[in-house]
DNA sequence: ATATGTGAAAGAATTCACAGCA
DNA sequence: TGCTGTGAATTCTTTCACATAT
C-alpha cells in the first residue's frame, strides 16, 4: 500500500516545477529549499517535506541540482509524456481553454472537442473538428482520450460526465459550478471560479484575512 | 479579535448557498445538515460545524429554514450586495470571464476592462469600453472598483497587480500561472487551471487517489 | 422521534529543531 | 560552514458522540 499523498503537496510540486523550469532556462545549476519555498509561497521545511515523500533529491550543504530535480518532478507529476484530452463545451470558456498555451506547453493535447449546438458541430478548431456530444461513446475510446475538460452549462454537466465515464475517461476537470457524481475510480477536480470570487467577497466584507494559508494556495 | 475562519469553511459555505438557492427555487421549506452535506460533498457534522462558526441557524429536530439560512449565508459571504469588478486582459480568457453568467448572477459587475493591445483598446464590450492598462490609476478609483480579475499572460501579471494595488483594489483573482506578490492587506486568490490538470496527470499516473478530501473540494 | 449545536477525540498538515553529510 | 532529511512537537481540521431542543 503506497503512502497517501496530500493533494496540497501535489499542488506545491507543480509550483516547484514551474520555478525549476524558469531557473533551468536561466542557466541556474543549483537551488535551495529556501528559494523554492519563496517561489511557491511556502516554507523551506515544507519544500523538503514535500520532496521527501518521493525520495531524496538534494545534496546536504548545497541544495538541489536544478536539472535533476526538474526531471524528477516532471516524472513524478506525470508530465514527462503527452496526455490526450477531450474538451466538452465549445462556448466561450471552452474556446479559451482550447487555445490556452500553458496547457499545450505542459503536454496536454486536446484531441477532441464536443458540443451540443448544431451550429458549432462540424466547425474546425485548428485541425480538430467539433463533434456532437452524442459521439463521445465512439470517439473517446477510439482516440484513446485519457482525460476530459468540462466546460458546459451547469445543467448539462452531470449528463456529460456520465457519458465520459462510460466512455472510459479516467479523469475530469470540471469548470461547471456543480457537484459532479462519479465512481471512485474516476479522478475529479473542480475549477470553480465563482467560488473563488465569493471567497474574495467574504474576505473584503470581513475586512480581514482568514487562515495564513489563504494567501498562499489557490484554492484551488 | 474575531475568530479565524478556515478558507475551506468559506468554500463550503458557497456550496451550501448554491444548494439552498436551488431548493428555495423549488419551493422547499426546510433542509437538514445531511442534505446540505450531500450537496456539498461533505458530512453533516461538518456542515453543522461550519455554520456554528457564524451562529445558530437551525431548529433542533427540524433542520434549517431554507429561506432564512439562504439569506444568512448570503449576508455572511457578502453576496447581499453588488461588487464592482475590473477585468484586466481582454483576450480569450478575459472574454470568457466577461460573459460568464454565474458571476453576474452572484452580483459581480464588471465595470471596467483593460488591455495593452491597441487593437482592443476602444472596443465596446456590451457597454464597457476597453481601456489601456495605463488608465488603471485613474479609472479604478474613479469607478470605485473593489476587486479585479487578472487574465493576462504570466509575464505581465505582477506589473498589473502592482498597478491595481496602487490604485486601491482590495482583492485580486488571478488567472495567470504565476505567484503574485501583494501587501498583506490585499486579498489574493489564484485560479490555476494548469495546476489542476497536472493534479489529474499525477493521479492517473499513480493509478490511485490521494487524500479523501481530493474528491470533494477543488482545489482551490 | 428527530436533528441541531458543540465540547472532546482523532486525524492531517505544517513547523520546529537538530542530526547528518558535503 | 551550509543546507538537506526527518522524527517530534505543534497547529489546524474533521469526525465523534451526546446533551439539548422541538
Amino acid at each position: 500500500m503506497s503512502k497517501r499523498i496530500p493533494i496540497s503537496t501535489v499542488r506545491r510540486l507543480s509550483l516547484y516545477l514551474r520555478h525549476l523550469e524558469e531557473e533551468e532556462e536561466a542557466g541556474r545549476e543549483t537551488l535551495s529549499s529556501k528559494e523554492l519555498a519563496q517561489a511557491a509561497g511556502t516554507t523551506p521545511a515544507q519544500v523538503r517535506k514535500d520532496l521527501s515523500v518521493f525520495g531524496s533529491f538534494g545534496v546536504r550543504g548545497l541544495g538541489y541540482a536544478v536539472r535533476d530535480l526538474h526531471s524528477a518532478l516532471q516524472k513524478i507529476l506525470g508530465l514527462d509524456r503527452e496526455w490526450s484530452v477531450a474538451l466538452v463545451g465549445a462556448g466561450k470558456v471552452g474556446g479559451a481553454l482550447f487555445s490556452y498555451e500553458t496547457f499545450r506547453n505542459r503536454g496536454f493535447r486536446i484531441r477532441a472537442v464536443f458540443d451540443v449546438d448544431p451550429e458549432k458541430v462540424g466547425d474546425d478548431w485548428n485541425g480538430v473538428v467539433v463533434r456532437d456530444v452524442g459521439d463521445i461513446p465512439s470517439v473517446v475510446p477510439n482516440r484513446e482520450i485519457e482525460m476530459a475538460i468540462l466546460a458546459v452549462p451547469p445543467g448539462a454537466a452531470q449528463g456529460v460526465a456520465d457519458a465520459l465515464v462510460e466512455a472510459g475517461v479516467g479523469a475530469i476537470l470540471n469548470f461547471a459550478p456543480v457537484k459532479l457524481e462519479a465512481p471512485e475510480s474516476v479522478l475529479l477536480r473542480n475549477v470553480d471560479m465563482t467560488l473563488e470570487l465569493e471567497g474574495l467577497a467574504f474576505g473584503l466584507r470581513r475586512g480581514s484575512v482568514a487562515s495564513p494559508e489563504s494567501r498562499r494556495l489557490s484554492s484551488s
